[in-house]
RNA sequence: GGGGAAUUAGCUCAGUUGGCUAGAGCAUCUGGUUUGCAACCAGAAGGUCAUCGGUUCGAAUCCGAUAUUCUCCA
């Protein structure tokens, strides 16, 4: 370890993070939680992958921003999409997937000066960096763009800062945008040196700036958005300038630790020393184990915190990335630090005892991480085990063949199909001696992603803007009608399919949240209805879908909703509240909410519990469920009430929900949950609740899925209309069951009997022939027509061919209106005399139109003409 | 969202270009043997080859759709 000239004041990252919030609370900024990592309700973004992800709204316009002055740390995961660390991490020492981005926020307040005076106070007067290791970068312009150099930025700076250290920086690195499209703009970096004295005597600091040295890094980003970029990817000015910033809390407690890496800090050496342990492996023994050992420490962290967050493993979407980062964990510990029992659910108590207190959702969900987390690693491994098998497989056969390659297309098939890396295929085959066509797996690689991405292209227009109206609001707790206007709409297009998406006023179509799915309808105007077919909430705007648009977008329309679409899902929402209340009143206080669908047809609740839920605890749920339905229990609703509040009224917060700072609080008697769906005046409306499946998902997490109101009526309906048809078709018996049960076993008796009697028949039919068979040409031989199916005359020619010595037998078969004509020659004339029934039974197959084949000893063939069997026959001894 | 694959006895899986009544191991049952060991011997039972439809003389095998699961890409 290189001592390190300046001087630091030390800090764990509790005291670093806890800093950052007191200087920007002094400077009047609301302290706000992090957002949940998962996204819910941003059909452009699977994970919160920037600080800026719960604001997008107030940099949009959709929203005014409560406070103007806001400052928070925010998980985040870089795993898929534009920003993807994921290969990175492990391999340097300062990646990660998940890390914290610590930020402080202007929605149309302060602009660049208070920002930049206020990051250099809180870097060089509390966190004490020298001031001399400290670089920043401005925005240098562009021209095609037609945005100048960033001057404002720099005569701030020139306050505090030589500006020889003041560098300029190009579009790539010193211009943020969000996306395609939205809000952007310059934005000012600062840059630490973090080299010993010596080295800085060496090469300038300043050379090294944005050139991806570990040591000279970025620490902080200052984005000053001020413009909008559009469709055309031209740039239009904001109405408001915000400021959004992120500074990494992991790099800069490397900083004020004076660390060299990111591991370094005590986060995770206690992680990486337990991995070093159980692999009997130190840290610092070579640069593969310890690159092992980094990604490992990364990637229980980023698992550990989706699945609290509410995102288990899976195979689609969100889950998938979850399941490949611990892939990923499990792969490096298998192939380079030679684990090859499961190991991350051990791995997960450490960091839950070393982040459990910051972070307590980690210990409250301790069992269920540690189990989720065992079973996938123990079904990685038998991934594994049975890519192993099929390499081995394909070695072999390459080799027999004489070659020594595997070919691109089955190493492709291997990791694409059966999920075995590409990396231990290489390994592998390192070991055996043959190479692998890795030319022909990247090529085979491309080719998926081509096809991947030409599926999925969406293009959407600029919103058409009708109306000003900032704030869109939904009015459907109340209203199933309203007259509307359409303030904005835009076309999207996807593969062959196109719609718009509208945007009204007000509006009372409930947009898909919350598990429930959005309302459809229509909305009219002078005559024209134009339907609606779903509702959606991207981001805070509320968006309708419709195939077409209204013939005039300037109309008053009214709005109205599918009600007994929207009653039925309602229904089925509140009876999800009772479900949850009922299962923590029977199963315990460990239920937990992992998962909800709620449309008009039936509901699906996944919680977490270890155990399949019996019979009779199902029935005891259910029963709770009712009564309270019977009990006729008013809504109590409360809107807008603060966040404390409502942890006061003991309401059950969901995971994934952004609920800003006031919620919405369902009461049914007991049950209090936070929610934004819609629900039933009384639970009476319910009706009638019914479960109707009980599963398992993952370990710790069973399903429960149940139907009610009409559903359950017409299920139940159903049940007793099936039941009286069965007695009808009894003729009504005293008991149903009895005469169910005497008439099975009847039935058995007389299957008995008949396979006896089939027996004889067959016996009998055999004996016939047996003592038909003649002799032709030396050899015993038998013809005969026999009203059979081609399968019994199969079975008695097995027979007979067992019991005789040679034979040769020709059979014709009439049923049903067809014929069948098969032959059977025994295996030692097949070979003495070399025959072949297949091409005997096909040439005489011509006799009764059909056609047919088989093998040398047995072959059939079918016909629609016999009357041509005799002489179907007559061919075939013709052959003999 | 798109591509690839899997689904065969209670469980784990074979079944090579369609063709000799669909097999193995474990588990189960019966009988025998054994002081004991995850014991042994003999025998039996157990399958609408995921579902539906098609091609064929003939389909577990080929084709199409559906369901479920796995997997890769976005």
């Amino acid at each position: 370890m290189l001592p390190l000239e300046i001087s630091y004041i030390h800090m764990n990252l509790e005291e670093i993070r806890s800093q950052f919030f007191a200087f920007f609370e002094d400077k009047k900024h609301t302290l706000v939680p992090s957002a949940p990592m998962v996204i819910k309700n941003d059909p452009t973004l699977m994970f919160t992958n920037a600080g800026m992800n719960q604001f997008k709204d107030y940099f949009l316009g959709h929203s005014t921003a409560k406070d103007k002055r806001v400052v928070d740390t925010q998980k985040c995961l870089r795993v898929s999409g534009k920003h993807n660390d994921l290969e990175e991490v492990g391999v340097d020492t300062y990646h990660h997937t998940m890390f914290e981005m610590l930020g402080n926020w202007s929605f149309g307040d302060y602009f660049k000066e208070q920002a930049i005076d206020w990051a250099w106070e809180l870097l060089t007067e509390v966190y004490k960096i020298d001031k001399d290791s400290l670089y920043v970068t401005i925005f240098e312009g562009d021209d095609k763009d037609g945005v100048p150099r960033d001057g404002e930025s720099y005569n701030f700076w020139k306050k505090h800062i030589n500006e020889g250290r003041i560098l300029e920086a190009n579009k790539e690195d010193n211009f943020w945008e969000m996306g395609e499209m939205g809000p952007c703009g310059p934005c000012s970096e600062i840059h630490v040196d973090i080299r010993s004295n010596e080295e800085k005597a060496k090469i300038d600091g300043k050379t090294l700036v944005n050139k991806d040295h570990p040591q000279v890094i970025e620490v902080w980003n200052l984005v000053f958005i001020q413009f909008n970029r559009k469709a055309d990817s031209s740039l239009e000015k904001l109405p408001q300038t915000h400021v959004d910033t992120g500074m990494g809390l992991e790099r800069l407690a490397m900083v004020l630790q004076g660390k060299q890496s990111n591991y370094d800090i005590d986060l995770f050496q206690s992680l990486i020393s337990h991995v070093a342990n159980r692999a009997n492996i130190k840290y610092g023994a070579s640069e593969e184990t310890d690159i092992a050992m980094r990604v490992i420490a990364d990637h229980i962290r980023a698992i550990a915190f989706s699945i609290t967050d509410g995102q288990l493993p899976s195979n689609t979407g969100a889950g998938y990335v979850i399941r490949r980062i611990l892939r990923r964990a499990v792969r490096y510990g298998y192939q380079t630090l030679s684990l090859s029992d499961p190991f991350l659910s051990d791995l997960s108590k450490v960091l839950i005892k070393e982040m459990g207190n910051a972070f307590p959702e980690l210990k409250d969900q301790a069992s269920l991480i540690e189990n989720v987390i065992r079973e996938e690693e123990i079904s990685f491994f038998n991934t594994l085990e049975q890519g192993i098998k099929r390499i081995n497989t394909i070695i072999n056969n390459q080799k027999k063949q004489g070659s020594n390659v595997i070919p691109g297309d089955m190493a492709f098939e291997l990791y694409d199909t059966f999920g075995f890396p590409f990396d231990l295929t290489a390994l592998i085959a390192r070991e055996e001696n043959i190479k692998v066509d890795e030319v022909g797996f990247e090529k085979a690689l491309e080719e998926q992603k081509n096809r991947s991405r030409a599926a999925t292209s969406i293009k959407t227009d600029d919103w058409v803007e009708l109306l000003e109206d900032d704030r869109e609001e939904f009015i459907g707790y109340d209203n199933l009608k309203a007259d509307v206007k359409l303030v904005k709409y835009r076309k999207v297009e996807q593969k062959n399919k196109s719609f718009y998406q509208l945007v009204f006023n007000y509006t009372p179509f409930y947009p898909e949240g919350g598990g429930q799915v959005g309302d459809s309808g229509y909305i009219e105007a002078n005559g024209e209805k134009t339907t609606i077919f779903d509702t959606k909430k991207e981001n805070n705007l509320i968006v309708h879908l419709a195939k077409q648009l209204p013939p005039v977008p300037e109309a008053n329309f009214q709005a109205v909703v599918n009600t007994e679409k929207r009653f039925l899902s309602t229904a089925n929402h509140s009876s999800t509240h009772l479900l949850h209340y009922a299962l923590r009143e029977v199963l315990g206080e460990h239920v937990g909410q992992k998962g909800s669908l709620v449309n008009p047809d039936y509901l699906r609740f996944d919680f977490s519990h270890f155990s399949k839920v019996t019979d009779e605890e199902l029935e005891t749920i259910e029963r709770k469920v009712n009564e309270m339905v019977r009990a006729n229990i008013a809504l109590e609703e409360h809107r807008n009430v603060p966040m404390s509040k409502a942890e006061e009224l003991g309401a059950l917060a969901l995971f994934g929900e952004k609920y800003g700072d006031v919620v919405r609080i369902i009461k049914f008697g007991e049950s209090v949950e936070l929610c934004g769906g819609t629900h039933v005046e009384n639970t009476g409306n319910i009706g009638l609740f019914k479960i109707t499946s009980e599963s398992a998902v993952a370990s710790g997490v069973r399903r429960i899925e149940a139907i009610s109101n009409q559903k359950a009526e017409a299920f139940i309906q159903n049940q007793i209309d099936t039941l009286d048809e069965i007695k009808m078709l009894f003729k009504n018996p005293k008991d149903i069951k009895k005469a169910i049960t005497d008439l099975m076993a009847k039935n058995d008796e007389l299957n008995k009997k008949l396979a006896e009697i089939e027996k004889d028949k067959a016996k009998n039919i055999k004996a016939d022939l047996k003592n038909k068979i003649s002799e032709l040409n030396g050899v015993p031989f038998l013809e005969a027509i026999v009203p059979l199916d081609g399968g019994s005359i199969k079975d008695i020619l097995f027979q007979l061919k067992s019991e005789m010595d040679s034979l040769v037998a020709v059979i014709g078969g009439e049923s049903e209106g067809k014929c069948t004509l098969s032959i059977l020659i025994s295996e030692d004339l097949v070979n003495d005399k070399s025959l072949h029934a297949g091409n005997m039974v096909r040439n005489a197959a011509k006799h009764i139109q059909g056609g047919g084949g088989g093998q040398p000893f047995f072959a059939t063939a079918g016909g629609k003409k016999p009357g041509g069997l005799q002489a179907a026959i007559e061919e075939v001894k013709k052959g003999l």
